[in-house]
DNA sequence: CTGAAAGCGCTTACAG
DNA sequence: CTGAAAGCGCTTACAG
């Protein structure tokens, strides 16, 4: 039985003390340096380990390694499954390297971001991986100083970087095909006012599509806000009542597209009969509960590899690079 | 500008070089002891600092304090907004504390959940916030060691230790109520195969006041399996092949709600025209989405604060506490 | 095969 | 008001 009183923990000193050895026996030891010590020793050792309860603390070794195995991920919400999917998998990419996940929520704000950049910092971090980064002062700063940094979804906001996201011109363009094919030749877009690269890229990807397509005009409304749900339903609003009821409608996310549901809905207005909605980022929930969605799929859940890939890339060669995921048309 | 050379950072001896002082001096100026130093000093540590640009190294202050800035959670999983919003919440109220949140994905396996509780003791985290943990032989050594615990939603396995969490009694009951006042009366129950603290008490609370009510027959049915989707899925299939489709059926979360209205559509039954959907949670996605689905409220988005005070409680008093979370019938 | 020793960056009584 | 010094737990050439 553990004493419920929390005593002073166990330090490689008192485990050598224990096993009548020096501390950088028992370190070897500890690191798994088990072929350059007698038999006899890593036994005594392992065994003064499990009496007195060791556990390696790593502030000593961060500060003596001048690195820990710390990686920071930093991403502008939780509330969204996409990018609960792009953790997720990040998470167990590192974690079969050897490393732990630090998840931070900046909530979009530039101040948010440069508070957590600095406090990963003093945490000595390896790396950074930036899910959807916006422009701020810190960020220049660690990019211009070269910290290691892989951004996803969104590109590198002050050029220098390694990226993983998929080709969202050409994922708008097969949003754009999607609705021609079903036959619909009036079609609206739903965007976020202050657009990030990824939603001028769908944008131009859908608008050049459809022009391509003989389509003259494309009726467009944006609306500005965080939450893509209420932008959705803001923009769904505003083009219903410039435009009426269009055939159908891209959205340049599902959450947008959940939000235009929302005000069709209230407005009686039958989805999809009456109107069809297309979103892009094969949001998981939809073949639960949002079947009347059509969306470009992206498997967010694939994106581990490729990130921890070329964090590794960027520790190891440097300079920029890319990795493009395959989206799907489901 | 900044050379993209990156070089040995600022320490604490660098810029007491660079301001002529001594290590301890700009140590007390960093920590904002600037009371007793004179004001010059100050004003030329602080330039040097800026000169050379430094910035702390939390490694030597966590070696030295024999403690951090950093807390734990550990989760089962990311992909319910449920988690989201706990997690959310939490990071805000101890980022407000002065403190840094790792939140680590369980996937609620004890085997993960043991090689995170160890991680993060090597980080010398300041205390754990255990979201639905699952018993495992590490947590239990934890406990026994007195570590700074506050359990989330599920019980504490071990006894011991701060709660936060809803009544799932009383929502149980609650539920019950929502669908009797609906007028119905023949309803089922829809719940998963091995179940926590929380199925067991939301059903105990369900079936309890359906008997006070009279109901002497209450069909239930169950599924294993980690996502509670696909367990509402097989769940409503095993209780419609048994007993036919029922008016009502009480679903232990929402997300089981969620498959059974997906196996509900895809067997040609209309929701809720054909069959009445309660769930419990208040997933802040029904407004948008899923408005056929009547839930009990909870605001998850609000569990951060109590979460933090306990932690603090479990820091200075110690001891049991628990907090429990209030729920609306929306 | 093993150990003594230096040093990573920081804090903190203590002395002056 | 300021500094010299010890020490937190660890790793790592170096010597033997």
């Amino acid at each position: 039985m553990t004493s419920k009183q929390r005593s002073a923990p166990a330090s490689l000193a008192t485990v050598a003390a224990a096993a009548g050895v020096s501390i950088a026996t028992v370190s070897r030891i500890v690191n798994g340096e088990t072929r350059r010590a007698s038999a006899e020793t890593v036994e005594r050792v392992r065994k003064a380990i499990a009496v007195v309860g060791y556990h390696p603390n790593h502030a000593g070794r961060t500060l003596r390694r001048r690195e820990s195995r710390l990686v920071a991920m930093l991403a502008p919400n939780l509330d969204n499954l996409v990018m609960a999917a792009i953790a997720a998998s990040t998470e167990a990419a590192l974690r079969a390297a050897g490393y732990v996940m630090i998840l931070c929520d900046t909530h979009d704000r530039p101040d948010l971001q440069d508070e957590y950049l600095n406090a990963m910092r003093s945490q000595v971090v390896r790396g950074y991986i930036m899910v959807a980064s916006v422009p701020s002062a810190g960020l220049k700063d660690f990019v211009a100083d070269g910290a290691p940094m892989v951004f996803v979804n969104r590109r590198p906001p002050f050029g220098r970087g390694a990226f993983v996201g998929i080709d969202n011109v050409k994922a708008g363009a097969d949003a754009a095909d999607m609705l021609w094919s079903a036959g619909l030749r009036r079609c609206g877009v739903l965007a976020p006012a202050q657009g990030s690269s990824v939603t001028r890229d769908r944008l131009k990807g859908f608008c050049g599509r459809m022009r391509a397509l003989g389509v003259t005009e494309i009726p467009a409304a944006e609306a500005a806000g965080r939450s893509h749900l209420e932008i959705g339903y803001e923009a769904a609003r505003r083009l219903a009542a410039r435009n009426g009821w269009l055939e159908g409608l891209m959205c340049v996310s599902d959450q947008i597209a959940y939000g235009a549901y929302r005000f069709a809905r209230e407005s009686g207005i039958v989805i999809p009969e009456r109107c069809k909605l297309v979103g892009i980022d094969g949001n998981p929930l939809n073949r639960w509960i949002a079947p009347w969605l059509r969306s470009i799929e992206v498997k967010y859940e694939d994106f581990g590899e490729p990130i921890v890939e070329l964090l590794d890339h960027v520790w190891h060669a440097g300079g920029d690079a890319e990795h493009i995921m395959p989206h799907g048309v489901a």
